[in-house]
RNA sequence: GUGAUAGUAGCUCAGUCGGCUAGAGCACCAGAUUGUGGUUCUGGGGGUCGCGGGUUCGAGUCCCGUCUUUCACCCCA
């Protein structure tokens, strides 16, 4: 029989991998906590058309799909949000706000693996819905980043990037751009860091034949600072647009961690819903793809048939954020270990040896044997391989007046104590 | 979906021009020291050389296909 092989973009979390992971899933789970957000989390398939309904039909080429035995159309979840504005929708009504939700959900896409993109994978999502305060958004944003800088990146490893789509959009309609020309201008701005200026006037052309909307567009890419953006506001929409994004980098200082944050207007985010301000965060270098994005998007309650309401969120996914805490070093040394392991002396004392096995462990401490009866130096070898951190011998002088030899195996001091002073000191 | 890259033991790899029964290190298992490990010594198990076809007296090695890996593009919620 042959070996049937795991599937592409998969991944197993052998014992050691499972420690990473879970370091990685408690570290958010705890900067969730301590931001204010509570944890919630739904099926891990949904009807297709929740994703259809946000993305369009082309989504579905990039998701796994499936039709149950009643032929109705399903998906496993590729991003959690639209589950989470399912939920909000259904209890509307009676959820206080903000409501200040946060999930580690396990997604599935059907893209091709490659550096940083796998098919399955883990993302932290923090969602504010119910407010439209740009705190909200300066919330999000802090709550990523606090995470990031607990770990011990510094503003020299990471940077979040910010931009706002409601200010671009409210700039380019300031210099003549129609709705509809809208996406248009945010795909060639997406794209203008990965082509050469003179590709990226090429594809202007292309894609602009207005010359002088053109000659207007070719304006952002030299824009760096928020001052040089509020030149460019001619309309009072523009101008209370950047105004807002302004604010938003005061709260941001203001909560200490302004020399993380800079302003960048070809972050778009793609062509997905977001409706304010958006932001990326990468590793300075800008080697890896971004480990984390997120901004405002105040319409997906409506598409999804629910009232107007107000949200802004990010997510971070595991597989980037491994390769740049890889990188970086920030990775602890993780290793699965026991707290004592019961050696016996002899066969005669292995009952004895059991029994105290079980006492440790019914006091809450992990204890470990040998399944096999050997020699002393085999069971110590296997306390070793099992990394415990003491040995405890059961030998004659155990049976004779209740005492134990403890060992601990990193210093290899040991000392005498009895059985009972033992076990209450656990 | 497109392009490139690689695939030999659990892992990292060697394997000459196509030629005996395909190797090493690490890991694993077992012995050697009869109350003390992590760092000794000895031995052992484990491979249809990704899979399928072709060329050849003979294929890990050459050719074709396919799957998978890694990387980039498309896309990126």
């Amino acid at each position: 029989m042959s070996k049937i092989a795991a599937i592409k973009g998969t991944r197993d979390f052998y014992p050691e991998i499972m420690a990473v992971r879970n370091w990685i899933v408690d570290g958010w789970k705890n900067a969730s906590i301590r931001n204010g957000f509570v944890e919630y989390d739904c099926p891990i398939f949904e009807y297709l058309e929740l994703y259809t309904r946000k993305s369009g039909d082309e989504i579905v080429s990039q998701l796994f799909s499936m039709t149950d035995r009643g032929g109705r159309d399903l998906a496993i979840r590729p991003e959690i949000t639209p589950s989470l504005a399912r939920m909000v929708n259904q209890q509307i009504n009676s959820l206080p706000r903000p409501i200040k939700w946060f999930s580690v959900p396990r997604l599935c896409r059907a893209e091709k693996p490659q550096k940083g993109r796998l098919r399955e994978f883990f993302q932290w999502n923090c969602d504010i819905v119910g407010s439209d305060s740009i705190l909200a958004d300066a919330e999000s944003i802090y709550t990523a980043v606090d995470y990031l800088r607990g770990l011990g990146l510094t503003a020299e490893d990471i940077v979040a990037r910010i931009s706002s789509r409601s200010m671009l959009a409210e700039i380019l309609k300031s210099m003549g751009f129609a709705d509809e020309q809208l996406n248009t201008v945010y795909s060639l701005l997406d794209k203008m860091p990965k082509v050469s200026p003179d590709a990226f006037k090429e594809m202007a052309t292309e894609q602009i034949t207005d010359p002088s909307l053109r000659e207007q567009m070719l304006k952002l890419p030299v824009v760096k600072t928020l001052d040089d953006v509020e030149a460019l506001a001619a309309s009072e929409p523009a101008k209370a647009a950047v105004a807002e994004l302004c604010e938003l980098f005061d709260i941001l200082s203001a909560m200490g961690i302004g020399d993380y944050c800079k302003f960048d207007i070809q972050i778009v985010r793609g062509l997905a819903y977001y409706t304010g301000p958006v932001f990326e965060i990468f590793d300075r270098k800008e080697s890896l793809r971004a480990v984390c994005g997120g901004g405002r998007y105040d319409s997906l309650l409506t598409i999804l048939g629910g009232p107007q309401v107000p949200a802004t969120g990010f997510g971070m996914g595991d597989v980037v954020l491994e390769i740049l805490l890889r990188e970086k070093g920030k990775l602890p040394e993780l290793s699965g270990s026991i707290d004592y392991f019961v050696i016996d002396a002899g066969k005669e004392m292995f009952d004895r040896a059991l029994k105290l096995v079980c006492e440790i462990r019914s006091h809450g401490r992990s204890a470990s044997f040998s399944y096999k009866r050997q020699n002393l130096g085999k069971q110590f070898k296997t306390a070793d391989a099992q990394k415990a951190a003491f040995a405890v011998i059961v030998g004659e002088e155990t049976v004779e007046n209740n005492e134990i030899t403890v060992k601990e195996l990193a210093t290899g001091q040991q000392q005498k104590i009895s059985v009972t002073d033992f076990l209450s000191s656990l």
